[in-house]
DNA sequence: AATGAATGAGTTTTCATTCAT
DNA sequence: CATGAATGAAAACTCATTCAT
């Protein structure tokens, strides 16, 4: 009693997004839920037998979605990286990005008490951060950037990307001269550990041109 | 109703922050904190009015405690800006600091929904970002430190170990080596953003040295 | 979320009329009532969001109930003014009616805290001077009684009737003569004030007969 | 435990009224009153065991009050009559009788589930409906009266003086020209009942001039 | 597939009362 | 006398879940 008519959970899955960015994860109820998606109650527990099951349903296809996103283009290492980073910007006016990272916001403290959402989050991260370390070991492998620990690198650059967008979220940081702070964040990183990365003559987009790019 | 005793006050907010870590922010109920302090539901509302009250309470509590720690001592700029890098360092076995973080965890998506908590959450930071903030025009000011833009390097930093410690808590991530995700985006950060910021012939502390000397 | 299924509202409503017989306002609570009409505490809920709502929407159907009643006959002035007094007569024996004025008396004192019982009491109020009223100027035009202020004179019988089914309720007064006190003022009233009213010539009928028919 | 020093309970009972009138009787806690008379709770229940104690003491004291101004005058019946009815009127400005009467409406609901303060509201009645039986038969051995049934015609007076009050305080009734609702009762009373009542040649005072000398 | 009605277990909150001082 | 601290019992209300249709 879970995936059928991808229809209906689909309707059902908007819901939990949209009344989870209300309400927040802790004072989430099924009531809002269904408010949200203007079905019955019951209706949920027809297609999912409890809440926790429906979090998680909404959790997988939430990190799905992002997931899909992530795979690999073809361009060289250094426009991969800047994708990569400029796909953690947003500015707090790009209402559907910013609900994409609440909702992430509020699912994650569920982490260490519930499993099953542990394990999505812990692959969603792992994904990504193999989709970094790829990039940089194409890279260097491709000698456009110096050799560096990949691993290591990767999760300084997560880490960082993780940490911008936390706080924009929860400070709602206007932070400095009125940009995102994603964008700030993102700007100095390319800038502190991107181009020191580079090996010289290796070109790369400014953070603006992949943002533009990776914002379809 | 809110601050007098400081003996009882203590007792109950140490019940939620024990309470806090056990269950969760989202499952965390008055029956599960008074059990914690082994008093009764009614005496947590003789002293907090509300539940929310009693987690302004306990956030303002908490946040107050750190913010004491951070301020400024009278070591060289560089020995500052490692010990402020490893203040954000632990391992999972760091029981104090993984529930100090988890319980910040645990209230942080509540920012956007809870002005109160909002402001505390923004204030601590506010007071974080200032710190550091007033380490590096330090050491800008003594050459210590190559000048650089210290609103937006305060920003990196900041978002970077933060992200750490977040992924962390979430992601319980034995990561690299077995070393935690701390550790490892700590010296990351050390070797690739502290040390190209160095003038050179200005000496540093190692890591570990700085972490030894947080932990007192 | 009100007024839907009459069925279970019904049920719902004569548990409160019930409860609050037997535990009088001020001890009435939802449980009380959830035991009356055997429903559960969450089923009272479902139809009324609040306990207020539920009193608000017993005293709207008690009263509603009750103004349905008054309405005009086509009976000479004479009896309907007799038969209006009559309605106000019980005995302590019949629980039904004393049932039904001891409710009222429960919400009464409700009127100056609570503005959506006061409007009901006043609305109810309002309709049964109305009533008086339409009686009195029925009989002056049909010169079968004498010229009078008809809104002083309503607002005397009313008063009256009003003190003495409030008195047989709380002083459960065993009275005169074993006489009800309802029926001692009824009858008072009648000689006093009704009859000085009449036009000689004018037959009404006596309060026994009165009481008779109105008590179908 | 219960009358000693009468500063103390005086006090306390003083914040009964208060609280009473402010809160009703059902939504009336023991800190309302220890709030009104600013004590503490604890000192409420030191003089008084429990709730049910200073309730029946405070209606026991302002019943006391009540009745001591009954008492006879040397006057002649006609005068005390009328002065009789005239202590019933009130205007909704004269905010201490209106506390008075509000007070006792909240009290009586309680009669038919409390014996204790139904006992008190009836002896309270006893005396009120006594001292009218004592000015209509000194009325009728001194010849001012015709002949009635004293009882019954006590009763009719004491219903439509009590009702009349009620309904003033429930229904907040502007009435009438503007005219306080007891007013225009009691001025009814006097036309339609007092006067028929006197022989002829016995002079009364008319009823503002009664409400003035009651109203000291 | 879908819903409204219903509920039990649990949640926050209230409140009279007690106790140590 | 007087209080602040504390509590147990119960209050209103919530909510995930179930059930009949």
């Amino acid at each position: 009693m879970s995936e059928e008519d991808p229809e209906v959970t689909d309707e059902i899955l908007d819901g939990v997004y949209r009344a989870l960015c209300d309400h927040g994860y802790a004072a989430l109820t099924m009531q809002d839920i269904a408010d949200e998606c203007e079905k019955s109650k019951s209706l949920l527990h027809y297609h999912y037998d409890t809440k926790e099951d429906l979090m998680v349903g909404f959790l997988e296809r939430m990190l799905g979605n992002f997931e899909e996103k992530i795979d690999a283009s073809d361009l060289p290492p250094a426009d991969r990286l800047v994708e990569f980073i400029a796909r953690f910007v947003f500015t707090p006016d790009d209402t559907e990005r910013v609900s994409f990272h609440l909702a992430l916001l509020e699912m994650r403290p569920q982490g260490p008490f519930n499993e099953r959402i542990r394990e999505s989050l812990q692959r969603s991260d792992d994904l990504l951060r193999a989709a970094l370390i790829d990039i940089l070991e194409d890279g260097i492998e491709e000698k456009a950037f110096e050799p560096v620990d990949v691993e290591e690198t990767a999760a300084l650059f997560v880490a960082m990307l993780d940490g911008a967008r936390t706080r924009q979220i929860t400070l709602n940081d206007r932070a400095l001269d009125g940009e995102a702070y994603t964008q700030t964040v993102a700007q100095q990183a390319i800038e502190q550990l991107v181009d020191p990365l580079l090996k010289s003559g290796v070109e790369r987009p400014t953070l603006d041109e992949a943002v533009e790019s990776v914002h379809d």
